[in-house]
DNA sequence: TCAACTTATGTAGTTAGCTACACAAATATA
DNA sequence: TATATTTGTGTAGCTAACTACATAAGTTGA
């Protein structure tokens, strides 16, 4: 019997224990880069990376990738240009869109930055051991995607009335 | 090749992908009371479980069964009084304390949040189906209990840096 | 017994997601 | 070609967690 009540309440509780667990390393990524005198925010590196291998790409193009919705993208965007680290210019066959693309400060410290992921996915690989975690993730977000938890939940209500 | 950029990154999107699993699962659960006709917040479920267990807690002793901060504690339970699911009253022997307990509302409709748990906990056990899922959050949470996020990446930098 | 420390609660302000709505620009269609 | 629809961006307002600070009540020890 531990003292830690989530565990206790076993499948019921996934969802508070990947928040839990995701928002503990978010944080600790955010005490990490201000440790390291940087002014990046643990968010920032899915945009910088996607901007490395894309080079110019619009705030729905990035909302599709990241898999966002495209307020959030706007507003970690909007953050990253008052810093410095984005480019954006205006699209000329589009009136509409912005484009966004890697700033030269950026480029400057990007090997700095490369480290300092590579370190982290080390980080992360040695949490995770010989383990299938990422596999199990693939699996769970397929399930999600083909059906809501909601919609799930909600059947089984319907079956266990019965 | 996915377009699912978090995938490409591998480990080193572990955070976020967490994230947004248990984003979308909380977002479904509160779509899912609300389908049902409750007035009620994903993450209610906590104190509901607790303090029918535990009778009568503080604040903060809520807090540390959660392994949550206390002012995320007060929040929920302010909304909790607020819509009738709980009974605060002032402690004799120590008066900075406020005691919690589930209010007659809540006897009253347990009975109903009750299969709505359990079908949610089988909904979840058919998403993880027969993986050690569980197993690993708790192999990863005392791992990161040891050694934070931030100082293994620390530690990574500098080997790598020899 | 009273000052200093500790503990419990509460408040303020931050970040990061989200949906719903607004609006302008592009495109499609009658 | 003018109107209607779609698409891209932006804003407002929501939830949920956090830390840092404030305050009040208990407790301790000189």
């Amino acid at each position: 019997m531990t003292d830690d009540f989530l565990k206790q309440l076993g499948h019921l509780a996934l969802a508070s224990r990947l928040k839990r667990i995701s928002d503990k390393m978010i944080h600790s990524g955010r005490e990490m880069y201000k440790h390291l005198g940087l002014d990046i925010e643990p968010n920032w590196y899915l945009v910088f990376k996607l901007l490395k291998e894309e080079k110019e790409l619009s705030v729905t193009e990035i909302s599709a990738a990241l898999q966002m919705s495209h307020p959030s993208i706007i507003s970690i965007i909007n953050k990253m240009i008052k810093s410095g680290y984005l480019n954006s210019r205006k699209c000329q066959d589009d009136g509409r869109k912005q484009l966004l693309s890697l700033s030269d400060k950026t480029k400057n410290v990007y090997p700095q930055l490369e480290k300092i992921w590579t370190a982290g996915t080390q980080g992360v690989a040695q949490m995770v051991g010989e383990t299938d975690l990422l596999e199990l993730l693939d699996m769970i977000e397929a399930r999600l995607d083909q059906k809501s938890f909601m919609e799930m939940t909600l059947e089984n209500i319907e079956s266990n009335g019965q």
